[in-house]
DNA sequence: GTCTATACGCGGATAGAC
DNA sequence: GTCTATCCGCGTATAGAC
C-alpha cells in the first residue's frame, strides 16, 4: 500500500487538530471543508476518506473537546491541589482565555453551535459534559447551602457565560469588567467560609 | 406612489420580527436572506431596498435585541417591586425559556454569533449591553462582598451561561439539573442574607 | 419599494486516476 | 488513502421592469 496506517492516522489527527481549531474560531457555519482540510495539508477528497460529512466531523470534534475537558478535570482530581479551584477559575476567566478561542474550551465556543446541530451533537455534548460533571464533583466541596454537584454546574454555567460576554464585547476595559466581576463572583460562592 | 410610507415601514418591521427569529434559532451562518424575506412576506430583492447587506441586518437585529434587554430592565426599575430579582432569576433559568430560542433573550443565542462578527457587531453589543447594565445596577443591592455592578454581571454570565449550556443537552432530566442548580446558585449569591 | 430573473461564487460532496 | 477535477445546489447580491 502508498500509504502506511501510521501516516494515515497521523493525517486523521492533523484534520482533527484543524478542524477543532477552526470550528471553535469561526463556528459550524463558518468554516467550509476545504479550509480545514487545507489548514491540515490535505485536500478535501482526502478528507472524506475520514470523515463521511461535515456534520460527523463536527461532532467528532465534540466528542474529542469534550472528553479534553473530562481528562483534565480527572488530572485535577489525581493531583489532589487544595487550591486547585482558585487556580481554575482565574485561569478560566482570564484575557488570555478569552483571546484565544482556538485553543480555549470548548463550552463558550460551541455550546450554541452544538444546542442548533440537532440531536446527535446533543446526546454527544451530554454524554460527555456529565462525564466531566462527575469527575469534578468529588472534589468540589459543599458550601452555601448547596451541594457540590450544583456548585460545580453554577461555577461552570458562570465561567462559560463570562467568557462569552467578553467575548462579544470590543474593548479591554469592558472585558476585564466582565471577567473581573465574574471571577470575583465565582470565588465568593465557592469560598469556603460561606457554609 | 405605489407604496405608502406605513406600508414601507410595515414591510421593515416585518423584516426584522423575522430575522430577529431566525438568526436567534438558527444563527448567522444558519440562515440565509432569502428565508428571511420569505417569512417577511417579501422577496430578497424587496429586503435589500432595507438593509444593505445581510451584515448590516445581523447588526441591526443586534442593536434591537439589546434595546429591547435595556427598555425591559428599565421597567423593572420603574416598578419597583421587591421580588424582581426572583421572578427573574426564575423565569431565565425555566425550561420555557430553554426551549423558546426564538423569542427568548438575545445573549445566550447571539453572543457568539457577535464575536465572530467583527468589530462593528462588537461595538453595538458593548455600547447597548452597558446600557442595559446601568439600568439594572441601580436596583440592584449590595451583597456578599460584591458590588452590585459586579453582581449584576456575574449573575448575567450564570444565567446566560445556565440557558447555553441547558439548549446543548438532549434530555430534560439534565437540563433541569442545570436550570435548577443555576438558579440555586443564583438565588444564593444574591440573598440579602449574605452580606 | 417591490418583484422577477439572474449572475456569481462558495461550499459540500462525488468520481475516477494513481 | 490521496489527489485532481468536477458536479451541483445554495446563498448573496444585483439588474431591470413595474
Amino acid at each position: 500500500m502508498r500509504y502506511t496506517p501510521e501516516q494515515q492516522q497521523e493525517n486523521r489527527q492533523a484534520i482533527l487538530t484543524a478542524a477543532r481549531k477552526l470550528f471553535k474560531e469561526k463556528g459550524f457555519g463558518g468554516v467550509g471543508i476545504d479550509a480545514i482540510a487545507a489548514a491540515a495539508g490535505l485536500t478535501s477528497g482526502a478528507l472524506y476518506s475520514h470523515f463521511s460529512s461535515k456534520q460527523a466531523l463536527f461532532e467528532a470534534i465534540l466528542e474529542a473537546e469534550l472528553r479534553d475537558i473530562a481528562r483534565r478535570w480527572l488530572d485535577k482530581r489525581a493531583e489532589g491541589k487544595p487550591d486547585w479551584l482558585d487556580q481554575w477559575i482565574t485561569g478560566y476567566l482570564s484575557r488570555s482565555h478569552q483571546q484565544n478561542v482556538a485553543t480555549g474550551c470548548v463550552l463558550p465556543s460551541l455550546s450554541v453551535d452544538a444546542a442548533r446541530s440537532g440531536e446527535t451533537a446533543q446526546r454527544i455534548y451530554e454524554e460527555l459534559l456529565l462525564e466531566a460533571i462527575d469527575a469534578l464533583e468529588t472534589i468540589m466541596p459543599d458550601s452555601h447551602g448547596l451541594t457540590s454537584r450544583e456548585r460545580v454546574w453554577g461555577t461552570l454555567a458562570l465561567l462559560a457565560g463570562g467568557i462569552m460576554l467578553a467575548r462579544a464585547t470590543r474593548s479591554k476595559e469592558v472585558a476585564v469588567q466582565i471577567l473581573q466581576a465574574c471571577r470575583k463572583m465565582a470565588s465568593s460562592v465557592n469560598d469556603a467560609k460561606g457554609t
